[in-house]
DNA sequence: GCAGAACGGTTGCAAGTGCAACAACCTGAT
DNA sequence: ATCAGGTTGTTGCACTTGCAACCGTTCTGC
């Protein structure tokens, strides 16, 4: 395809800048790398969208547990988590209980079939976790979690 | 709000997964927090979106370059690069010359005015990784690229 | 030199998304 | 008791996105 890169028109040029060594977009790149991956997984083995992963996966490792715990611990908008558990209510793998003393709340729960189909993405996500690691061997891995530790303390916290 | 964290029902059991220790699941975070940091700049100064501003990127490292070029060095698929483009188009920053002798093939390039935007994005750019860096500290900044190149060189590579 | 595959780029469409607005509900001060 | 202000969860809407299909063009093998 005669790439780009193989020209002499470009980079490291003081008034230029070379995406391929910009951090935040290597960052979403491989990010988006990782991420498509493992969502093929769940989602050729279960049909499950993004956000119903991790939503699922939020109620299986709280076992009850509200919509809006559901955002605060899965980072994803209220919107999208309203959505998802109304997907997987649908396929009949949590149910719904309203709140005794706080009507506007909801506890959701995995049902028999719901905890079964968690189980399975439970070992599907290690697996996938584990090839992962060691595809990246364990120094790379290490400093990959580290980098990420920086960004989750001394960004996303303050 | 009573953070399901602090109740005793959730991870680390052995059938559970701790979605925050799960590494795709931090890494797809970091990547978004960053990403939307650096958005919220870039848009609020040019009002591009993220396709806009990376095809933006790419063009103005490269000089001249075509739009399955600008695809393949930014890891857009095309019809976002092709809407991009127009958008880009339709702003007057960049225009499209017919290949001689590849009538299927247009060349992109940068107007006057698309150059000047350009040269302020990549100021702006510099100055947000050079922020993220300092805020990440050499160490922590060190380890993201360098897991970040691992998962370039072992897993989006082959 | 010609049919079929391959390629560059665009578009229609269905699905996904964030935002703002909303209804229902709770809380606390007056 | 009341009412302003905040919270929970849902929905309408506009916008974005990826996929497949497409057009015109070029390349390939026979």
């Amino acid at each position: 395809m005669n790439s780009p890169e193989q020209q002499a028109a470009d980079s490291s040029n003081d008034n230029s800048l070379a995406l391929e060594g910009f951090l935040p977009y290597r960052l979403a790149r491989a990010a988006e790398i990782i991420s498509r991956q493992f969502a093929t997984l769940y989602r050729e083995r279960h049909g499950l969208t993004r956000p119903e992963w991790r939503t699922l996966a939020t109620i299986g490792q709280f076992g009850r547990i509200t919509a809006t715990q559901i955002g605060a611990h899965s980072s994803m908008h209220k919107t999208k988590v309203s959505r998802a558990i109304r997907a997987l209510e649908q396929r009949k793998w949590v149910t719904r209980q309203a709140d005794d003393i706080d009507r506007r709340v909801e506890h959701i729960e995995l049902t028999r079939e719901g905890r079964t189909h968690y189980r399975d993405l439970v070992t599907l996500a290690r697996s996938y976790e584990a090839k992962l690691v060691a595809k990246l061997g364990e120094t790379g891995a290490g400093q990959l979690e580290a980098g990420i530790s920086a960004i989750e303390t001394k960004i996303a916290r303050p």
